[in-house]
DNA sequence: CTATGAAACGGAAACGTTTCGTTATGAAGA
DNA sequence: TCTTCATAACGAAACGTTTCCGTTTCATAG
């Protein structure tokens, strides 16, 4: 049977709040101190979490809820928030709801039995219905990658400047000459997905072009549809000079898409793809790319999420906080002309 | 605040016994089920899960410790793993160790400290060290990937077969006349490395073959590493005509290096990859590639774990599940002669 | 030496469950 | 109507912490 501080009274004659009090960084006499340690030593003491847990009501857990685990953006950020929350001994609960809102509802509840004292969430459910149990319950919340309105001013949130960063990767192409730019989006719902689309559109506006609709492909961030849409955007009977996909997984589908049909970048398109520098940069020809910050996001997601664990009961500050993104190139768009 | 079974007892005027056996499962009469039904509605009743534990000393949690999590096999394993554990109410902890045997000493305390009623580990410590105060403290343990030979008995595990696997990849480079064939692995130490290295040498052998040390390479299982000995491979003063490459990364990683020598697949080399046959079997030419039984790992996995924290204080049956792998014909290898 | 006050100490009451051992209930059989 | 007996209900004692708040300790000043 394990120990407990009640032995660890016993063993060293002091009461039971000295030595709690010593274990949660309290002050006691330099005797005394020596005594406690000596006994958690000899005693391999190891205190219960469970009932620390039960006095102070915190778990010390957060929660994360995310719409697929196999999805390279999303894990390097876990991953990075993980290194940093497990050093302060919160442990990270991943929850992948497979970007379907039913799931991602449950999740929430799931992790709110669980009791965790703070929630990380990529949305699927772009309402934000999900979240409200959560935030009527006053556990703090980060959001990534995705903003909410719904929830404007009650949960905090780290994303990146999704219209900049569109608006970027368009006029590259558009300055390189291109018209008939095929665009790759994830879900139509989506926040990131609706910001990518308004800075193509942007773009596309300040060159005063204006793309048709079958031009702009709503897809699902998976390789696979990647490859689908690109598919489709080939089978268009006036054909692209290029295509800018704009996440990863997509980027890879379009790519095979492309190999298949034999078509050669950028001789006979042009490609900007997404994320990843290290795999598409490397390929040849590197590939020209949207680059997101992402250690910086899991970093930032990290902190603020500790930051509102930490102010205790004070008014929760929170903040939308956005990363810029880096246009990095390669050489995967041909100059259609001199710019 | 929230309402805990005290103000149920309250409100039905039942005691608390009774009210906790109905919750857990226990038969009332059927008109106190009803009482009790509705007081839990109208106080919107959680169970306390601190408490809960405290008193049975679990935590309905499980930790993960994994070596990367930007891993495209161990991410499907998770995802599927956490599906099947959380639909019974089991949380799932996620601990990346980074490949580093210190960092996975460190999780698994940091696993104890939570109490985590199981343990599921793809080990990086070959040694099997990091897992002693686990079993010490007679926590169910499951290897998911590679078995640890000091551990036998006492864990659990779900490998796959990949002597037999390695065999067939190389059998079928061998029989299509290849002779110079490049091998590249993971990281030295590691189970899989070890039996995929076997299983070449095996083949090798029935063909009379003893390789060269210079053409079996080991590397770290990521994209760069693959990349890295695809380009020491190709550097060789032998030409390879042939590589098998031992997981999805870094066949990713061998594909650029190859694209970036401008070596056509397969005229100028074969080649067999791992996992993922959707992305690989797509792309063109379609790769040849032993393909592992993801999913059916995953759900072996959660599955052994289950029915270890089931059986309660009976002895723990270890078993150790061998999965089988698939070679998936593609047209990435080249006849050099007629079979 | 005593008075003083800050710092350390410790007893006891929570926190919200589960569970043990006992008692109450009520339907069936005598 | 009275036993009998299986089943359900219950009171109280845990589980191992933290914390409130009254008490003790002890260094320093007087």
């Amino acid at each position: 049977m394990a120990s407990t501080i009640k032995d660890i009274a016993k063993m060293t004659g002091l009461g039971l709040a000295t030595i709690s009090k010593y274990l949660n960084g309290g002050n006691v006499r330099p005797n005394n101190k020596r005594l406690i340690e000596d006994a958690v030593r000899d005693l391999r003491f190891v205190p219960n979490e469970f009932a620390r847990s039960l006095k102070t009501r915190l778990s010390r857990t957060v929660g994360v809820v995310i719409p697929e685990l196999g999805n390279q953006f999303i894990t390097s950020i876990i991953t990075t928030m993980e290194d940093i929350l497990r050093k302060l001994d919160y442990a990270v609960i991943v929850c992948d709801c497979r970007t379907d809102p039913r799931r991602e509802k449950e999740a929430v509840t799931f992790l709110m039995h669980k009791r965790v004292d703070g929630l990380i969430n990529m949305p699927t459910d772009s309402t934000g219905e999900h979240l409200k149990p959560a935030l009527d319950a006053g556990i703090p919340i980060v959001l990534v990658d995705r903003i909410l309105k719904s929830l404007s001013g009650r949960v905090s949130a780290v994303v990146v400047d999704n219209v900049e960063a569109a608006e970027k990767a368009t006029r590259f192409l558009l300055e390189s000459g291109h018209e008939e730019i095929g665009l790759i989006l994830g879900n139509e719902g989506i926040y990131t997905t609706q910001k990518r689309r308004e800075g193509f559109l942007n773009a596309c506006a300040e060159f005063s072009l204006k793309p048709g609709e079958e031009m702009i492909r709503f897809s699902d961030y998976t390789l696979e549809g990647g490859y689908a849409q690109m598919k489709a955007l080939l089978s268009l009977p006036k054909p692209l000079t290029a295509v800018f996909v704009t996440n990863y997984e997509m980027t890879l589908g379009a790519m095979i898409a492309l190999n298949e049909a034999a078509l050669k970048v950028p001789d006979d398109i042009s490609v900007i793809g997404f994320d990843k520098l290290d795999l598409f940069g490397a390929m040849y020809p590197h590939l020209t790319l949207v680059k997101q910050p992402q250690n910086a996001i899991g970093e930032c997601v990290a902190k603020l999420l500790l930051g509102l664990l930490s102010n205790g009961s004070a008014l929760p500050l929170h903040q939308i906080i956005t990363l810029p993104t880096q246009l990095c190139e390669g050489d995967s768009v041909r100059k259609l002309k001199r710019i």
